[in-house]
RNA sequence: GGCGCAUUCGUCUAGGGGCCUAGGACGCCGCCCUCUCACGGCGGUAACACGGGUUCGAAUCCCGUAUGCGCUACCA
């Protein structure tokens, strides 16, 4: 690898107006990746310039996904560093200090234009189907005029005397990107209210904080001439850019609540892990690696080439996502899958009503969701399992290994073993419809009574003589003895779950259930 | 309206002038395996937005058009 030219500082801006969507999270995945894969510099940045939408609590929500993640920021909230702070509403003296410089330098104007003014003119482009660019009527007032208008206290704003020609800069995805600068014209760097805007707060930043590669959204590649003409207006070198292609959901537009899960939250709680979240979100935009799935955080800095990104932008596939994470499982010891699958059972309340909890897997991963986070928000603490349902837990875990997908899938799969026999109208239908149900779940349970040492490799061929003694088609008999000890139809496989039961346990659901018909 | 970015199977993508009668993955369909559901295996379905060039030859280069998205604010 070529050795960078200049220390690689990068930065993550996202604006605290809600919690982090997936859409930045993979922004700022994608910075993480690049800052750590080139031995960078990586900033936490929060853009809570517009102090409207802004909310502490979403700073809480991006600090703890970015955890979440595991995207560990150099500098940033909780990890202060030379560049502090690190919110935009804490850094305005240095906003103004960089005005104070373009003031100085002649880059920047007084303008008194009103609102109501502009406005006018833009109507009157727009009714001649013009490209409305704001006139510079204010930009060769003299100095004495616009100190005199001041002083008497009429309102205005500051704008950037921007010059003729064109401005270009380099993409590390798309190459140059050329702007007409007459296209935008002189635009307002600060508001009559003294504030700042958005391009002059990012330049400023990014110039501040010494950043080398900015890497964002590709809704941005429009606001960047204007950035660029600060950076020269400043004197300040200007960074690479790279604009990643935008994040949609199925329907093509920009990802929202109506897509289902767009948050990492959301998905964790509907039994998506983390890691297979982060590589799906990394390889939108790059080529499939079935290899992949499995990888760590490590193996993306390592292996993961943010320049081999494409240019449009990606459609957000769930069922895509939840192939891989059935993948991920699939490739997961007994031991860990046991441990996740504790850790998520006990944080969407399984442990502690494991019916009720069954109830709402079967209402879907939305509803499961959504008392999760309720949950959450009301601070409930989450039950871990008493030591017979851990046991239960680790024992099913390589049962259902091959059956899941997501984590949530262990609810209706494995739920029955954590609560008594329950039979549904439906379950009760499928018995009595099973030919010789009655005599096949009489008769098991006498002989699996009598096995004295309670293992599969015993149990598996008592039950498999069974319909040649019966005279009944094995999977009449299969079928019934799956009904009679879960109550439904879909199970782990029928002697590994007979054997999980115990024989007391097992005996005693076969009978009860014959019993029923 | 102006400017910009984008455009290969339904979706994510490979492809950077001949290797492409366009490859892989998800999904879907079928078959096999099988005690249910799955897993797994095998096979199939399906795309170069359109029109002009350039060239012996274009998915690949150029120009238009269309479509989508973004910016066009004293939003970020």
């Amino acid at each position: 690898m070529a050795e960078p030219p200049q220390k690689i500082v990068v930065r993550f801006a996202p604006s605290p107006t809600g919690y982090l969507h997936l859409g930045s999270a993979r922004t700022g995945l994608y910075n993480y990746i690049f800052a750590r894969r080139n031995a960078g510099h990586f900033i936490l940045r929060i853009e809570d310039t517009d102090l409207s939408r802004s909310t502490d609590e979403a700073i809480l929500q991006i600090v703890s996904s970015m955890r979440e993640m595991g995207l560990e920021w150099d500098e940033g909230p909780e990890a202060p560093g030379a560049h502090a702070p690190y919110r935009q509403t804490e850094r305005q003296p240095i906003y103004h200090e960089y005005i104070e410089k373009l003031v100085g330098s002649g880059q920047l104007y007084a303008c008194f234009c009103t609102p109501e003014e502009l406005e006018t003119e833009r109507q009157a482009a727009q009714a001649e189907k013009r490209a409305w660019v704001y006139s510079g009527k204010c930009r060769a007032l003299p100095a004495e005029d616009a100190e005199r208008r001041r002083a008497a206290g009429e309102p205005w704003t500051l704008r950037m005397r921007v010059p003729p020609g064109k401005t270009v800069f380099h993409d590390l995805l798309r190459g140059p990107v050329e702007f007409d600068n007459d296209t935008f014209g002189d635009f307002i760097v600060q508001r009559s209210d003294g504030t700042i805007t958005y391009n002059l707060a990012v330049v400023v930043d990014d110039v501040s904080m010494e950043i080398s590669h900015v890497i964002r959204g590709d809704d941005h590649i429009s606001n960047t001439p204007k950035q660029v003409v600060i950076y020269e207006a400043l004197g300040a070198a200007v960074p690479e850019f790279l604009h990643m292609p935008l994040l949609f959901g199925t329907d093509k537009k920009k990802l929202s609540k109506r897509h289902g899960a767009t948050k990492l939250e959301q998905l964790t709680a509907e039994g998506f892990l983390v890691d297979v979240v982060r590589n799906y979100l990394c390889f939108l935009s790059a080529e499939f690696d079935e290899s992949m799935i499995a990888w760590t955080l490590d193996d993306l800095v390592e292996k993961f080439d943010v320049l081999k990104l494409g240019t449009s932008a990606s459609i957000f596939d769930p069922e895509k996502l939840r192939w891989m994470n059935g993948r991920f499982i699939r490739q997961l010891g007994d031991v860990e899958l046991g441990e996740r699958l504790e850790e998520y059972l006990t944080r969407v309340g399984f442990y502690r009503e494991p019916a009720a909890v069954e109830v709402l897997a079967k209402a879907g991963p939305e509803a499961l969701a959504a008392a999760v986070e309720g949950a959450e928000s009301a601070h409930a603490p989450a039950l871990p399992p008493d030591e017979e349902q851990e046991g239960l837990t680790r024992i099913l875990a390589p049962l259902v290994r091959e059956k899941m997908d997501v984590l949530a899938d262990f609810i209706p799969m494995a739920g029955w073993f954590f609560r008594p026999l329950a039979f549904g109208d439906e379950a009760v239908e499928r018995l009595q419809a099973t030919p010789s149900a009655a005599e096949v779940l009489r008769e098991a349970a006498v002989v699996l009574a009598g096995l004295d040492v309670w293992a599969v490799e015993r149990i598996e061929p008592l039950v498999r003589e069974l319909p040649q003694r019966l005279g009944v088609k094995p999977k009449a008999v299969f079928a019934a003895l799956r009904l009679g000890m879960s109550g439904q139809s879909v199970t782990p496989g029928l002697f590994e779950s007979l054997w999980v039961l115990g024989r007391d346990d097992a005996v005693g659901r076969l009978s009860t259930a014959a019993a029923l018909l």
